[in-house]
RNA sequence: GGGGUCGUAGCUCAGUUUGGUUAGAGCGCUUGCCUGUCACGCAAGAAGUCGCGAGUUCGAGUCUCGUCGGCCCCGCCA
């Protein structure tokens, strides 16, 4: 097939080009047939350009346009136009102009799409899952990867320009007994073993630091076998990041500076650094998550002092068994409806604690059924602590410090959302730090790292190895954006004997560990440099600085939440012979 | 593993509460007319496995049971 190839693209045209022959090639975005004459948006990833045909201009063309329709890709030639005076579309940056089409050639038809090829479409997302590549040809898809391309291009050249080396590691690699599942993968030639698809390259880019590279970085596909959510895909990118000799600050702020830049250079947004610092005390204890959103207020309050003495049982028997009763004030909700606060009280069972109590606070004073129990005073006390106004009401659950403050973690992400809190313009950005070393899994009946069995204590907190595992602390930073964990990392242990230590706390025996982790711990016996690091969550920041609601939006081809992939069908069976060369039998 | 929600024309949805004539609308599509449109306009038309499978019934888009799929959440995700 003969045609020109293009001299502009459809997003180029200005009244500057005006007289001159050009040929451009696209989609065809929308045709309209006035019947003397057509009009044509050409439409290729820069932009749109309308093409005119007309039996004035040429015959031929003329008629060959009639046979266009949505989607067929063509090659035009001919020659950049004035539009006539009144009909300038200032909607699209090449508006001035029309193109005058001499030449069309045809270069392939399209059926009719499933969806319109345009913004803003209203459709099922399985639909456009199963067409991808139409739903890639939408400019705010097109958009949002092409702002990822960019986020890739700022990571390399920052890492670059600080020193940092981007080093491959195995996407095939040992399976490691902490953390998610993985995903395996079968060897033929050693049969009955597996390979794993890396949760993330821990272990390599702690061996390259005993290797002398000081600095490393790399972006990374990972692999996590667990159920998908609206910020989780099977497969997902980081910003893989490892350093040599440093503490927690030269982390935070190499991250401080990455994430600088990504304002600055994609949304034009001055950010302020440093970024401020809760511990994970003080973020579970004021706002119930360990990645709280700080855009809106709803902060917590301690009543356990106030009510531990009181005549209301459910409360005082709580705290003298050790549990917590807080709260928080939810402005406006003493105009709370019974109905509304029935169903708040349901919500609120539903998390595993055992009620919700509440204070209403009216110009007239209390308005409470616990009023009775706890007596005026102390209710006043609670909205005071509270930092309640008239009309406000307190919201309060008594469990453990666990149940009490998660439970009103979500109660008050809940209540922003109900009450619209959340101001979105706001970008929030903070560190928690300060994680607990271990925390208890009911299902394995044994401490799990909280952060991963690599991680340091803090060194004031070493001695809780030995005495009180709970109450050790670990050297380990999350990065929070807006209520969501985007980087996470820390300080790792770099002797052979606390990890051993570690391991053996983690219920890892010495001989696991020498099968699991073994090569590990031998590379750090030939001199290991302190070193420590940090992973970001590349798609969740690119979702959240592009304002899409889910992660798959900004994955090219993302799985459904079923881990499918509806466009090629995957996964899918194979063949008997397959699994016969991998010594696989299925059930 | 559990909970919620959705599935009707190519697309978005109404119709399901209370089973009953030929299952409708908008957009899109097709055809015709139309020389300055850009959400083109006007006219006509085609288009349905009511997700799938059983069951109840004289009769099921509508009721029951099962099942498949999308989305959200809990568990899970060091």
């Amino acid at each position: 097939m003969q045609y020109k190839k293009r001299t502009h693209t459809c997003g180029e045209l200005r009244p500057s080009h005006i007289g001159q022959p050009i040929t451009l090639t696209g989609w065809v975005d929308t045709r309209r047939d006035l019947g003397g004459v057509i009009f044509i948006d050409l439409r290729d990833r820069y932009g749109i350009t309308q093409v005119v045909f007309g039996p004035q201009y040429e015959e031929k063309a003329h008629q060959l346009a009639k046979e266009l329709r949505s989607e067929y890709v063509i090659s035009v030639t001919g020659k950049v136009e004035q539009r006539p005076e009144g009909t300038i579309n200032p909607k699209i940056l090449t508006g001035e102009v029309d193109v005058v089409g001499m030449e069309l050639v045809i270069l392939n038809k399209a059926e009719n799409p499933p969806f319109a090829i345009e913004d803003d479409i209203d459709t099922n997302e399985d639909l456009r899952l199963k067409y991808r590549y139409l739903d890639l040809r939408r400019s705010e898809m097109q958009k949002r990867l092409l702002f990822r391309h960019k986020m890739y291009q700022i990571t390399r050249k920052y890492f670059d320009e600080h020193n940092f080396v981007e080093i491959e590691t195995p996407v095939l690699m040992k399976s490691t007994p902490e953390g998610a599942r993985d995903f395996l993968v079968p060897s033929r030639i050693n049969p009955g073993k597996f390979y794993a698809l890396p949760q993330s390259p821990q272990t390599y880019k702690q061996i390259l630091m005993v290797a002398g590279f000081d600095r490393y970085f790399q972006v990374v596909k990972c692999f996590r076998d667990e159920d998908l959510r609206a910020d989780r895909q099977p497969e997902f990118t980081q910003i893989d990041v490892e350093m040599s000799f440093i503490d927690e600050l030269d982390i935070q702020t190499i991250v401080e500076g990455l994430m600088k830049k990504f304002f600055k250079e994609l949304l034009n947004i001055e950010v302020q650094t440093p970024f401020p610092r809760l511990s994970y005390k003080e973020a579970m204890e004021g706002y119930g998550s360990d990645k709280p959103d700080l855009r809106f207020g709803l902060k917590f309050a301690d009543f356990s002092e106030l009510v531990k003495d009181s005549g209301f049982k459910v409360f005082s028997e709580s705290v003298k068994k050790g549990n917590v009763v807080a709260g928080f004030a939810v402005p406006g909700g003493a105009g709370f409806t019974r109905n509304q606060m029935d169903n708040l009280v349901d919500f609120t069972k539903s998390l595993g604690v055992g009620g919700l109590a509440y204070i209403k606070l009216t110009d007239k004073g209390i308005d409470s059924a616990i009023e009775k129990f706890l007596g005026n005073e102390i209710c006043l006390k609670i909205c005071e602590a509270a930092g309640a106004k008239p009309g406000d009401n307190v919201f309060i659950v008594s469990d453990t410090w666990q149940k009490t403050y998660s439970t009103l973690g979500t109660l008050r992400l809940e209540m922003a959302k109900r009450l619209n809190l959340t101001d979105e313009n706001k970008w929030n950005l903070l560190w928690v730090v300060d994680f607990p070393m271990f925390e208890y899994s009911e299902e394995e009946k044994r401490f799990v790292a909280m952060h991963h069995p690599f991680t340091s204590p803090k060194p004031e907190d070493e001695h809780f190895l030995n005495t009180d595992p709970p109450k050790a602390r670990a050297r380990a930073y999350d990065l929070v954006l807006n209520g969501n964990e985007i980087a996470g990392g820390s300080i790792r242990i770099f002797n052979s004997e606390m990890q051993s230590k570690v391991f053996s706390l983690l219920g890892i025996g010495t001989e696991e560990a020498k099968t699991k982790f073994g090569f590990m711990l031998d590379a750090f016996k030939f001199g290991a440099p302190p070193h420590g690091g940090i992973a970001f969550g590349f798609d969740r920041i690119a979702m959240l600085l592009t304002n899409s609601k889910s992660i798959r939006d900004v994955i090219a081809f993302p799985k459904t939440s079923s881990g499918y992939s509806l466009m090629d069908d995957n996964p899918s069976e194979v063949d008997k012979k397959q699994l016969d060369e991998l010594h696989i039998k299925l059930k």
